[in-house]
DNA sequence: GGTTTGCATATTGTTGACAATCTGCAAACC
DNA sequence: GGTTTGCAGATTGTCAACAATATGCAAACC
């Protein structure tokens, strides 16, 4: 069924991968996978034939690719003109805060309520990490922790509806925030306590209280990254 | 540049917009269109060479708009089976509400904070309507006075973040409101009055007010439904 | 000098053809 | 009888060629 060409370790794997992945979902994930890791210059043109002889692929897939990818928020199509990866304003991101506050408070809310003992348990496990961090002061590690401690949280609230469209806005956000990761880390400690506080509302099984501390969690975090832009934040103004 | 062949009446519109959009962009929005319209079952599946034909382009535009109908949550595609209407079950329909309110709780809260007196204005005729139809009853209408009255305040809110995901949400739940679009009209009195509430808090300017009403609101709509269909609201049970 | 016009090139948009896969049915087999 | 095998048809996945459009540069023009 399989020619003895080359060796086997990517052998099977490969195949069933092929096999239930099209070519244009496998240019879809790795296309997202390189721009959330920032391997592409924000507003970068994303070159199809050149992106199609990479992945070893026609451009057909990679154009089904970016139409996908547009649709999610991460890349821009213009008609005749290219693809490019998306650019956040800062008052685009303030936007997201706002709807990302949004989520986490019904994430803190749905959490409480069905989030299982072992996961408290993980929450408390990162949540020391965090504390350890503090003295060290290292941006990067403490980055990474709270992308999995919002995670964490986000699949305990057992609503898959909101974890896919947690992710997508956290996704969005990364576009933003990775021109800021060499952001301050003054406010590690403060960010920590916050964290410490919503663990214990969500493993007292306390709703109101979880979804409260997440949504100002989350609105305080929007709060300090203008601090360090030393910007206000900006506001829309009221019209009419 | 273009050979006098038929009449003009579509001749300059229609340059202006291929100009602009690219078929794939023109089939997106039209199955997008057709897919919210109900024109298509839910389940259905959507063959590519004949809704090629029927939008006179090639398989190519259409395949494009899938992936990213796919992303929109509208379609689904499955590798060398094809693509379908999106099927939505009462659980996730249930997992879709709580996301929608939490949105609406935002959007409540930022339409007090931006709302401009036309709008305000126009939200009081809406209600008006509303109340003038509890007497008939004519749940079509009703339907469709909703949609226009939460549009509205989503628009209020200032926040083009938040329009796209709240109408992504909604989209999404029309998939499965479409089923149950003779739902009963004893209800209509009590939205009405809800609705009524969220215009004075949002003209009042009441900011928390306005949250929680449009948080409450929505999540009521959901056990309404849960009524109508006479089945108790499906949880996740809680594991671990 | 500055603007405009007109190519040459590169890139994107679209198409039709070909390859791979699935589906349904009927014949062969136990 | 029930299961398996093996086509034929239909449908999807991928590709490469062609058409349309944008970009950059140089020549022509005022």
């Amino acid at each position: 069924m399989q020619p003895p060409s080359q060796k086997h370790p990517p052998a099977k794997e490969t195949i069933g991968i092929l096999r239930e992945n099209s070519l244009s979902m496998l240019a879809h994930h790795e296309l997202k996978r390189r721009i959330i890791a920032g391997e592409f210059a924000a507003g970068a043109k994303l070159n199809e034939a050149e992106i199609a002889l990479a992945l070893g692929v026609s451009r057909g897939p990679v154009r089904e690719a970016f139409l996908a990818l547009d649709q999610a928020g991460l890349v821009r199509v213009v008609k005749n003109r290219g693809v490019f990866v998306r650019e956040i304003s800062l008052e685009e991101a303030d936007e997201i805060y706002e709807v990302r506050a949004a989520l986490e408070g019904m994430i803190g809310r749905l959490a409480a309520r069905h989030i299982g003992g072992d996961e408290i348990a993980q929450l408390r496990g990162i949540v020391k990490k965090m504390v350890a961090l503090d003295k060290t002061r290292k941006a990067g590690a403490y980055f990474l922790l709270n992308v999995e401690f919002h995670d964490l949280l986000a699949r305990a609230a057992r609503n898959k509806a909101m974890l896919v469209n947690y992710r997508r806005v956290i996704n969005e956000l990364d576009l933003y925030r990775r021109e800021t990761i060499t952001r301050s880390t003054e406010n590690i400690p403060i960010s920590t306590l916050e964290h410490v506080a919503i663990v214990e509302a969500v493993a007292a099984r306390d709703e109101k209280r979880a979804a409260t501390l997440m949504f100002d969690h989350v609105m305080q975090s929007r709060e300090r990254l203008h601090c360090v832009l030393q910007k206000p934040p900006v506001r829309a103004k009221r019209d009419g």
